[in-house]
DNA sequence: TTGAAAGCGCTAACAA
DNA sequence: TTGTTAGCGCTTTCAA
């Protein structure tokens, strides 16, 4: 095994120009520099990660936590946990994927107390989150993907659900569409999404509301059945309806499948939108999309908690990611407009 | 900071005593134990995680890596992320999720090298897999989820995938069914899935061989859409077909969908059973499965490697798990038997 | 701009 | 059965 005292002999120069060289601290001689650094080239050198985050006292891993409740991370999860992973490693940060086995918080405190993990990244944040509270109080680093009802100083990413909300309604408006249900996730506590389904539905609440047109909300669980269900509990609940936004990827394919069905084929009869993760492009007619983008969201709030650990007293950032409305074949006219 | 100082201390014995109470590496006098064990309770003690890999050589973390090239982790990967995680925890490991950005297999040798990373567990394998050569070679433990065509002494868990085509096509004669269709993953190199997808066709293709029966096996991609276009592949190019078995949890979606478009209802008019993960029970009719036992394999792959870790000359663990049927709505007697 | 050296907390070999 | 101690490879402070 190469160490660094094998560098800094190579190289003619001690232990802790090496280090410099490594971290960029302090300045160094370019000359010195380049002896170093030819020296760990020639000879194969990687710095040793447990090393480091001894004498260092940081691990330089961050993990990131799903509730451990209802156990379902769905695809569009994955998206932001690979996000999140390349956000980090480009920080010179591991990720690890952690779920709690019971509800056991103190699991995660004593991944900190092993030095372990230096912060971690809460995903499936709800409007009120124990989590965050417990781990705060304990004084532990966290970022969340997603936001509490008051995030305070925690550093977040998060969809501008407001203005997906005015993104999407308003393509519908546009369209002649007057009458807007929304097939929404489930809002249960401790459920996938939960503050985000919260929010959205407000916003789109909201947004109909001052644009006056009718607004009928129904939620839906993940399953392609529920969706079908959800639809038609819809439209008897709000016959009139021709425009439908959908935070509900599972729910959406049974719906499609379900409006043909009931004789308002999309999108001459019904027009659809989908604003959660999902395959917008592998369905028939093809989703007009307005949808989260997971990438930047996992990346914003990888970096808020990595500057975070870096400056715990400075501000957190915080933000609210817009998205943007892709047209595709699911949206149409409202029927006799 | 409690550290393990502190704690012999307190418990007045040696730090190499309380080491040894923790790891149970030598025979200790009760009484000393439970003086040890007491001084660490009344402490709060938790060992640096950081410091014992530094000394001890080994970080007990492992990493699971998923092939770069198709970005693709589905939602059933997933399930063996979190079992795997799961059973490494129970062994006192760590899991790291790892994505490499480019097929960058040396980053994967930086990881060891560092210190990091014990051993690799590799998902998604294919039949001939440059991951587990490149690694071997570097004398890096790796286990499998799958296995290659020729796991030589490679730890690995996979499905039986043998046993389930013969429950499944069974199941289908049973019915009366004589000419089966086969849904499967798609089968290009570097795809998901890939290795399972050749071994689990030509163990269906040669059940139904044995069997007498009918077999056509069309691929599909992992989208709705592909599933809707596969299953009229395939009910053209074998018009008699009864029964089909799927691989691929998205394209069942549109089979199924398109099963009704064309006038064959699912199970009256055509049986179909799905052998991937997925979700059997959101659909309408919920499916009869024999699906990988996701869950198992990893654990059961978990195990192989660490085990492999801690005695690498032995002979690696490799683990055939076998599946069940679990009967649904999906299947009825053949048409007109 | 650089070097020397004292730890970081733990493991494990050796001694008792 | 238990204690002692020399590292593990790196970071960082203090001096030069």
């Amino acid at each position: 095994m190469v160490t660094r005292a094998d560098v800094a002999r190579l190289a003619g120069v001690s232990t802790g120009t090496v280090s410099h060289v490594l971290t960029g601290a302090r300045s160094i001689r370019p000359e010195t520099r380049r002896k170093v650094l030819d020296a760990m080239e020639q000879l194969g050198y990687t710095p040793n990660a447990m090393a480091s985050a001894l004498a260092g006292g940081r691990s330089r891993i961050i993990a990131i936590v799903f509730p451990s409740q209802p156990r379902t991370i769905v695809g569009s999860d994955l998206e932001y946990v690979l996000a999140a992973t390349e956000a980090a490693r480009r920080r010179g940060y591991h990720v690890v994927l952690w779920t709690s086995g019971a509800d056991d918080l103190n699991e995660l405190r004593q991944l900190v107390r092993a030095g372990l993990v230096q912060g971690f990244l809460l995903m499936q944040v709800a409007m009120s989150d124990e989590r965050v509270r417990f781990l705060r109080s304990a004084g532990i680093p966290v970022g969340l993907i997603g936001r509490t009802r008051a995030p305070g100083h925690v550093p977040f990413a998060d969809a501008d659900f407001e203005q997906i909300a005015r993104l999407v309604v308003d393509h519908l408006a546009g369209l002649g569409h007057r009458t807007i249900g929304m097939l929404n996730a489930p809002y249960e506590r401790g459920t996938r999404g939960i503050g985000a389904a919260v929010r959205f539905a407000d916003a789109v609440r909201r947004t109909c509301e001052e644009r006056k047109l009718g607004c009928t909300i129904v939620e839906s669980q993940h399953t392609v059945r529920a969706g079908r269900e959800a639809l038609r509990e819809l439209l008897e609940a709000a016959p009139g309806t021709t425009g439908v936004i959908s935070y509900n990827w599972e729910a959406t394919l049974g719906a499609m499948h379900e409006a043909r069905a009931l004789g308002r084929p999309i999108p001459e009869r019904l027009s659809l939108v989908l604003c959660s993760n999902g395959e917008p492009e592998s369905t028939d007619p093809e989703l007009t999309t307005a949808t989260p983008p997971a990438t930047e969201i996992a990346t914003a709030a990888v970096e808020a908690l990595i500057d975070h650990l870096a400056a715990p007293e400075a501000e957190p950032a915080q933000r609210l990611v817009p998205s943007v409305l892709v047209e595709r074949h699911s949206t149409a006219p409202a029927p006799g407009s």
